[in-house]
DNA sequence: AGCCAAAATTAACCTGCATCATCACGATGG
DNA sequence: CCATCGTGATGATGCAGGTTAATTTTGGCT
């Protein structure tokens, strides 16, 4: 049951329910969470790896001033750190959001998962890229969007994994973002943000309320965003989703 | 001899001498690229992977309007497109920089190699993380950096991996980006970045002449730069670097 | 109900970078 | 030999988004 929504609808690795029941019988400990708490630190060295259950965390860097630039969001279903497997340290620190509950599976039972079973392996691998992956689109984001068209790419970014995990309908979603968090997404400050949550609730895209996003006009919002799903990797079919998630071209 | 520089001084990921003599047996083809070539485009079904062996490529998106974000720079001795193994299809394009050569290894070889040597595959999965942990300061150089410091940041990082894989002394170096490829991997107009480039020369910290960048005073361009290398992974021991690749903390 | 801190909102002002335009220089080529 | 193109350099102008600060709203807590 831990396990359901990891590479849920994601092509080409899917998880068979032996794969399931294997990475399933590797959990040693649940852990809850509370908002806004550490969960580990850029440098420690980690045994263990953390597949998250329930609620949302997110990954950061700090500037000398300490301010934060998030550079990823996590879902219910995210093997949140994995990499620290192979990686051992991580370069960032991670943080809840919400409170959280996770699974956590040490690194000796993925040494035996590495030895025993390729197939598995690499699907865990390719989920470590597909973080990846992400981290260029949000590279894409910050590099050549303006502040309206990075919000709208993250929101849409954020409904279409969400609607891949099962996890929403496609039209509104509670992450327990402020607008501040938002900002440290989106490399702008808070007050901007602000403008910009305005604008799009002026423009009927979408409305941004004490953590409630509500998507008005998911098209128009696509398109403003320049924001095309190919790289979260869903696979159209299994999941269903409407053609608004397919590639344009 | 075309893997010497591959996972060189990373830290615990440097392959054995029997790895090396592995992955080069899985070599199919060596190929020869002019500058500026595509090599891969976005969405094709892959085959194989190249590991670069001298030259510089580059992987981008592009946005609506055509113009590129640069969302990777690889110097020879990385595995640029390792990624595709387990993916399967790219999200971005592959392109080169200068002229290059590369060795080609088919996936059906890592196919084996997945299969009957998990420490080895370890580190080639180790290998697509130090890509993942490049994006991420990418990502904080966008998204929290100014012009400059993002020039510097990015200078810094180039060096440091150059140094790494045995490619530089640690204060010139040559990689063939014109003004405007550095306006597309920082986010910055071509004008900007020239501006930015000569506020650099004036304060004494480095030059930019027709891609040749030669590093002035690397301390002060590491603090503008708010450049940390640990997000590099690379060995201080092994590679014997001077103090300032350490992180300050 | 009443309190308090966190979050959201708004205003006034400022600046870093984009945009547009022009010019110089060297390499390439008919 | 001049035309063209890629690259770099530089000035003028405007605006998107930053900064600072004050005010209001919200929601959790006692």
């Amino acid at each position: 049951m831990f396990t359901e929504r990891f590479l849920r609808h994601k092509r080409g690795a899917t998880l068979s329910k032996a794969e399931r029941a294997r990475l399933e019988s590797g959990i040693s400990e649940v852990r809850t969470y509370k908002p806004r708490r550490l969960v580990a630190r850029a440098g420690e060295r980690l045994t263990e790896s953390t597949l998250l259950i329930d609620g949302f965390m997110c990954r950061y860097l700090d500037d000398r001033a300490g301010l934060r630039q998030l550079v990823a969001i996590h879902v219910p279903g995210d093997f949140l750190d994995l990499h620290a497997y192979p990686l051992q340290t991580l370069d960032h620190d991670v943080a809840t959001i919400t409170g959280a509950t996770a699974a956590i599976i040490p690194h000796s039972e993925l040494d035996i998962i590495a030895d025993a079973m390729p197939e598995l392996t690499r699907k865990l691998w390719f989920s470590t890229l597909l973080d990846a992956a992400i981290h260029r689109a949000w590279l894409f984001r910050l590099g050549r969007l303006d502040a309206i068209a990075r919000v709208a790419h993250f929101l849409c970014e954020t409904n279409a994994r969400l609607m891949s995990a099962g996890l929403s309908e496609g039209h509104r979603f509670a992450l327990g973002l402020t607008q501040s968090d938002l900002a440290e997404v989106c490399g702008l400050t808070t007050v901007h943000v602000n403008r910009v949550v305005r604008q799009l609730r002026e423009e009927g895209l979408c409305t941004f309320r004490s953590s409630l996003v509500e998507i008005l006009d998911l098209e128009r919002l696509t398109i403003r965003g320049e924001f095309n799903p190919a790289y979260l990797y869903i696979d159209d079919q299994a999941a269903r989703l409407p053609s608004f998630t397919r590639p344009k071209s």
